[in-house]
DNA sequence: GGCGGGATTATACGATCGGACAACGAATTG
DNA sequence: CAATTCGTTGTCCGATCGTATAATCCCGCC
């Protein structure tokens, strides 16, 4: 197999490049927002190689997403490995912990579920079904483990505890734009990563020292 | 001053279904993803009526945007007027209920405000200034007051919870497709923004039975 | 050295966008 | 009635979009 390529990359580079400035943009912009000429300036190739490659701007925006989702599925299998050991409130600060800091890094994905979340469509089926879905069984099973083990105590359906997370979670992340004008604080500093995920075990678990609104 | 008009509505009826039906379609697609001339077609009206009644698109989407604020802020100054005689925890889960009921009323502003909030651009600095501010402000104060009538008991900076609460009261009606495909639940119906509020009540202050964590 | 084929580029097409503009219609005013 | 004025319409322009297509390039292979 002969490629030619401009001699500059060592092979299919320009694939992935374009990937992730592709995750980038329809993070940035969403996916009307985003045009394929941006795409490949960012990724420095010609806007040709997007339909060679990806073939269409909707099966590019599906490789993007299935790259931040992959991100997000391996952080979230550690997040359940842990869970497995998990039994008292102190491992379920754990996680929320790791689900912050994990937001924090990759806010892409928080984008693109917001960005495709609120309307009816294509591409919202796809997100839910393929990415979605999975995510919110796994949390729900989660959440079920820990009602049993009496580290939450909820009387509301799973449906509920999975928007309040991920509400509670990802907005400061997925709004960072508009916090920072806001308050001058930028969401994405440790210091304030970190003081977030204190906020969030606060409002799931109540306050540390007290007696906690889990027991 | 003559009116001339096509006889058919009474008066400048045209500039407010025009408002409308930009509020709608920017709530629904964003600012990039709603055409002028869709909105026209939404309102009913030749598309050349919005130059003509506001200027460029983005005075269009900036009068949309007062528009949906000033429902807001109507309803926040009424939740405020009830903060005034607020001091226990009773009140303050009111105010949520009443907060939660609202957004699930008018989902327009989150919507708008999770379009914008995340991109650094005019638009955004606009809303923030403009708009969100005085929202944050009114909060601030108000957990302020929550804080020193023991109310509430939290150790983090005010703008923790101003996401938190953003995040967790308005993200499942943002969300309100993808919450509807993921679920089959629509959060619109009343008995499912009922169990909202009392979700988002239990996070805030603690389970009803128990000792709160506010207390 | 020529050749074949995938990688890359340049160019073009049809569609749609926001906005400009002139013409038209109707009601008010003299 | 004539003139004016503002609401309204239809049309057009330049820009940008996604995508198709053909030419070009560069490498491994005979």
């Amino acid at each position: 197999m002969a490629r030619g390529a401009a001699a500059k990359e060592p092979a299919g580079d320009r694939r992935e490049r374009i990937l992730r400035a592709a995750l980038a943009a329809f993070a940035q912009n969403g996916f009307d927002g985003s045009s394929t000429r941006d795409i490949a300036a960012r990724a420095g190739v010609n806007h040709g190689l997007i339909p060679y490659y990806f073939g269409t701007k909707q099966k590019l925006w599906q490789a993007a997403v299935d790259l931040a989702f992959g991100d997000m599925k391996a952080g979230l299998d550690m997040l359940l490995a842990d869970a497995s050991i998990t039994s008292d409130r102190e491992r379920a600060a754990q996680l929320i912990h790791a689900h912050v800091h994990f937001v924090a890094r990759h806010p892409e994905f928080v984008r693109l579920m917001h960005d495709e979340g609120k309307r009816r469509g294509a591409r919202m089926r796809w997100i839910v079904d393929r990415h979605v879905k999975p995510l919110y069984e796994a949390l729900a099973t989660l959440l079920e483990r820990g009602r049993q083990q009496h580290t939450l105590k909820f009387d509301f359906a799973p449906l509920h505890f999975f928007y309040l997370v991920a509400g509670s979670v990802g907005v400061i992340f997925h709004q960072a734009e508009e916090c920072k004008r806001l308050s001058g604080v930028d969401p994405f500093d440790p210091a304030v990563v970190e003081e977030h995920a204190r906020a969030v075990t606060w409002m799931l678990l109540g306050p540390p020292d007290e007696p906690a609104t889990a027991d």
